[in-house]
DNA sequence: CTTTACGGGAGATCCT
DNA sequence: TAGGATCTCCCGTAAA
C-alpha cells in the first residue's frame, strides 16, 4: 500500500540513493533506516530542515517524507552533483522529472524550473549564468519564449506560456524572497537560501564565496548583502502597499 | 517603434 | 470543503 501510495517516482529515487550509497538501505524503509540515511546524507535533513518540512529529531516523520525529500533532493540536480563519479544527467531522468507536476506530488516551482535548465546544457540556448557563484543568470533573447513555453509544458498548462507571463512569476518572487530582478536586460539573481538549497553538501556549513572588491556601479548584490536588501525591499514594498 | 519591465487584479489549480 | 500558496492571464503604463 504504500509503496503503492509513493509511487513510482519514489521507488525510483530510493533507488538512485541505494546503488550509490555505502550504507544498506532498504525498500520499504523503516524508521531505523531513516536515521541511517539521515546520517549518511545530512544534506537532505539540511534542504528540508530549511523549509520546516523534516526536522530529523521529530520521530513523527516518516519515511514517505524521506523519500519525498531524496527524490525532491534528485529531481533538483543535487544527487548528481553530490555523487562527482556520475555521469551529468545520469541520474536525473525525465520520467522521473515529469512526475513533480503530477497530481499527488509537490508541485515542481519556476525557481525550481529555472534551475534545472540552468543545469542543463541543452538549454544552454535559451537561460545561462551570468555568475553562478553569485546566482545571477540571464534568459537569452532570441530563445526566452522558448523556455518559457517549455515551462508551460512542463506545467501542463493549457495555454502557451510566454516569457512575459513568466516573468510576471518571476516579479512575485522578488516580493517572497526566491529571485530578485537585477538592473540588466533579461537578468535575475536567485537568494542565497535558494542557492544553499540547490548547492552541493560540500558547501554547505561553509562560507559562501563573496568578492572582497565590489564595483561601485554594482548591478548585482553579493550573497552577504543580499537578505538584508531583500528585506528592505520587503518592507519598503508592505509600507507603500 | 519595439522590446523589456513593472505591478494591479481576477481567475485557476493544487495542496493541506 | 475551505483557505492558502503559487502561479496564470490580461491589462495599462513606463523606461530603455
Amino acid at each position: 500500500l504504500e509503496q503503492d501510495r509513493l509511487g513510482q517516482a519514489f521507488e525510483d529515487a530510493f533507488e538512485i540513493l541505494r546503488q550509490h550509497s555505502t550504507s544498506d538501505l532498504q525498500y520499504p524503509p523503516d524508521y531505523k533506516n531513516y536515521l541511517a540515511f539521515i546520517n549518511h546524507y545530512p544534506h537532505v535533513r539540511g534542504t528540508s530542515h530549511c523549509y520546516g518540512m523534516l526536522p530529523a529529531e521529530d520521530p513523527v516523520c516518516n519515511w514517505r517524507t524521506v523519500i519525498n525529500s531524496a527524490a525532491d533532493y534528485c529531481c533538483e540536480g543535487n544527487c548528481h552533483q553530490s555523487l562527482q563519479n556520475i555521469a551529468e544527467n545520469q541520474l536525473v531522468q525525465p520520467a522521473l522529472l515529469q512526475h513533480r507536476a503530477g497530481k499527488g506530488r509537490k508541485k515542481l516551482r519556476l525557481f525550481e524550473y529555472l534551475h534545472e535548465s540552468l543545469c542543463n546544457p541543452e538549454m544552454a540556448s535559451c537561460i545561462q549564468w551570468v555568475d553562478k557563484t553569485k546566482g545571477i543568470f540571464q534568459f537569452v533573447s532570441k530563445n526566452k519564449e522558448k523556455l518559457a513555453e517549455l515551462w508551460g509544458k512542463r506545467k501542463g498548462n493549457r495555454k502557451t506560456m510566454t516569457y512575459q507571463k513568466m516573468a510576471r512569476a518571476l516579479r512575485n518572487y522578488g516580493r517572497t524572497g526566491e529571485i530578485i530582478k537585477i538592473r540588466r536586460k533579461l537578468t535575475y539573481q536567485f537568494s542565497e537560501a535558494v542557492l544553499q538549497r540547490f548547492s552541493p553538501p560540500y558547501f554547505l556549513g561553509k562560507e559562501i564565496f563573496c568578492s572582497p572588491y565590489l564595483p561601485p556601479d554594482q548591478e548585482y548584490l553579493s550573497l552577504n548583502n543580499w537578505n538584508a536588501n531583500h528585506n528592505y525591499a520587503y518592507t519598503n514594498h508592505r509600507e507603500l502597499s
